[in-house]
DNA sequence: CGTATTTGACCCGCGC
DNA sequence: GCGCGGGTCAAATACG
């Protein structure tokens, strides 16, 4: 709490209440260290888990979200929730051009060290700890196949989405998430500290594994399939539904796979 | 019953 | 100095 550093302006005022000014407004605006991870949803996530890329190990609540000007789509506001004295947090927004690719900033690091590693071997049984990949996973990929088949079949999916739940923690269900970075987004504030706030992550570790997938899977049969589906329509429903995508792991998902593509941006 | 998510309102910082 | 936009909190609702 005391630590965090993101919210002075509000801090002020309604901190005033319960919460006390930390720190300077300035630095929320500005001064924060921020990373910027540019997501393409067109792989399959699941498969990458299995695969051995760790998720978040840190689990991501929501507590707001906003219309931002000059998108077509909301921006999410989350919040660690590992550990209740972490300030970390990240926005999730989907890129405006490209309804398919989601925007990952994430702001200030966790205070604590992830709460357990998680291997490349069974999410699932790692998650004993509390690794949030089945259930926030499925939530997100429901909302992404809903759209997609949508298009196709609304009624027949339903039962696929749900049964994708399941599956998704097996990894039967397959999703698709492409990583990209966009450097002319953050171009400007690019550094080198992504090491620093995702240390914890054990993210060098992953960073040479999500490097090998990132370039084993330029494209995907599944990403031609997404392709092949009208994205305008899909951009449209996206729209309205922006704000779910992103619940825990898919971020934490995408995280760790942008380990390379993650653009840390700092305020001068 | 508890926890997470959603929505609205409030406030601050920045730009004009 | 005013207006716009962005960010966070708090309360309410939904789901597990």
């Amino acid at each position: 709490m005391d630590s965090n550093n993101s919210s002075p302006k509000q801090d002020s005022e309604k901190a005033s209440s319960e919460l006390k000014p930390e720190t300077h407004a300035s630095k929320k605006r500005k001064v924060v260290q921020k990373t910027v991870v540019t997501v393409k949803i067109g792989e399959n996530v699941s498969k990458l888990k299995n695969e051995g890329l760790p998720s978040d190990f840190w689990s991501w609540r929501k507590y707001g979200q906003k219309p931002i000007k000059g998108s077509p789509h909301p921006r999410g506001y989350y919040r660690c929730s590992t550990c209740k004295g972490c300030s970390a947090k990240k926005q999730v927004e989907r890129c405006r051009t490209d309804a398919s690719m989601l925007i990952i900033t994430y702001t200030s690091s966790h205070n604590h060290p992830a709460p357990q590693v998680q291997q490349p071997k069974e999410p699932e049984t790692q998650t004993t700890e509390y690794v949030p990949i089945s259930p926030p996973t499925p939530k997100e990929e429901e909302e992404e196949e809903d759209q997609e088949k949508k298009q196709e079949k609304e009624e027949n999916h339903n039962e696929s989405t749900m049964t994708s739940d399941h599956a998704t923690t097996n990894g039967t269900n397959e999703e698709k998430f492409h990583y990209l970075q966009s450097p002319t987004q953050c171009n400007e504030e690019i550094i080198d500290q992504q090491h620093d706030i995702f240390k914890l992550n054990n993210q060098e570790k992953t960073h040479d594994k999500i490097d090998l997938l990132l370039e084993v899977e330029p494209m995907c049969y599944s990403q031609i399939k997404n392709m092949s589906a009208p994205k305008s329509e899909e951009l449209d429903f996206f729209d309205e539904l922006e704000e779910l995508p992103m619940s825990s792991s898919f971020l934490d998902y995408a995280r760790s796979s942008f380990t390379d593509e993650r653009i840390p941006i700092v305020p001068s």
